[in-house]
DNA sequence: ACTTTACCTCAAGTTAACTTTAGGTATTAG
DNA sequence: CTAATACCTAAAGTTAACTTGAGGTAAAGT
C-alpha cells in the first residue's frame, strides 16, 4: 500500500496551495485523504500529482466540476496513471483548441471592425457570435437613422 | 440635442439584455440615463452602441471594471465615436493577443507533456507557467522516489 | 375610469472557487 | 510537562456579474 502519512500542511506547502484549498478540494470530491488516530488528515503522495493535474486543467480553462467528472470517470476513482492523464489531456486539448479558435475569430472580427463602423448590434459578429440573439424575432437590431422609439 | 426618450424596457429588448442588467450597468457607471417627470429612466439611443461595446469587450475577456475605465478615459465621458472605439479596440486587441499567445503556449506544453510524465510540480510549465512559485524557496517540488514525508 | 403592464428602489440571492473566522483539539518542540 | 504550532469543523465572507423578490408608483390600453 502507498504510504499515506503526509499531513495537510506539508502537502499544502509542497503543492503551493493553502491548507484551506485542500479542505475545499476534498469537499468537492477532487482529492481524498485518510485520517490518523487524532482525526487529522493524512495523504498519500499521489495527491500531489492530482493537484498538479487540477492546476494544469484550470489553466486550460477547465472548471473544477469538469475536473471532478474527469477524475470520476477514471476506473475506481484512482489517481490518474500516465495513460489516464493522456486521455484527459487529449480531451481537454480539444476544449483548449476550441477556445483558441474562438478567440482568434474574435480577433479577426475586431480587426475587421476597426474603422468599419459595423458595431451595430444585429450585424457585427463581435456582438452576435455564438448568440442565439442573432437569429430572428426580438433581440438586438440596428437603430434607424433618427433613433426614434417605437 | 439627442433624443432621449427611450424607456428601459425598449432598450433592453433591442439590446437583448434584461432590464436589471441596464440598472446594474448604470450603478457601475457604464451607461447613463435621464429621468422623466415620473422618475422613470429615459435613454438616448447612443446607449445601444455603448452596450454593444460592452458586450464585445466582454467576449474579448475584458472585465466590466476595465471597460468602465476605458469609457472614463474618453473625453468628457461621451459615447465613443468611431475613433474612440478604434483606440479602445486596439488596446483590447493587445490583451486578446496576449491571451491567445498564452493559451497557445499552454497547448504546446500540453502536447509536449503527453506521455512525457513530466507533470511534476516543479518542472512542468503547465503547472508553473506564470507562477511565482516556479522560482526558488518553498513551493511545488518534485517528489522523491519513495515519497516519504520530511 | 379602471386595470394591466412597465417602472422604481433596495435588499438579498446566485455561482465559482476559495479564504477567513471562531471555537476547540492534537502534535510537536524544548 | 508545557507552550507553541498545527489541525479540525462549520459557518460566514469575498469577487464578478448579474438576477430575483418585495413593496409601491407611473404609464398605457380599453
Amino acid at each position: 500500500m502507498t504510504s499515506a502519512n503526509w499531513a495537510v500542511g506539508k502537502i499544502a506547502k509542497r503543492a503551493g496551495v493553502k491548507v484551506s484549498t485542500l479542505h475545499f478540494y476534498e469537499t468537492k470530491g477532487l482529492i481524498h485523504s485518510y485520517r490518523n488516530a487524532g482525526n487529522q488528515r493524512r495523504y498519500s503522495p499521489d495527491v500531489l500529482r492530482r493537484i498538479a493535474v487540477i492546476k494544469a486543467a484550470q489553466k486550460l480553462g477547465v472548471s473544477l466540476e469538469e475536473i471532478r467528472q474527469a477524475f470520476a470517470d477514471l476506473p475506481d476513482n484512482r489517481t490518474p496513471t500516465q495513460d489516464d492523464w493522456e486521455s484527459l489531456s487529449a480531451n481537454w486539448r480539444n476544449q483548449l483548441d476550441a477556445r483558441i479558435a474562438y478567440l482568434e475569430r474574435l480577433r479577426d472580427y475586431l480587426t475587421g471592425c476597426i474603422g468599419c463602423g459595423c458595431l451595430s448590434m444585429k450585424k457585427c459578429p463581435l456582438y452576435n457570435e455564438n448568440d442565439q440573439l442573432a437569429a430572428e424575432g426580438d433581440g438586438p437590431v440596428i437603430l434607424d437613422r433618427n433613433g426614434t422609439p417605437d
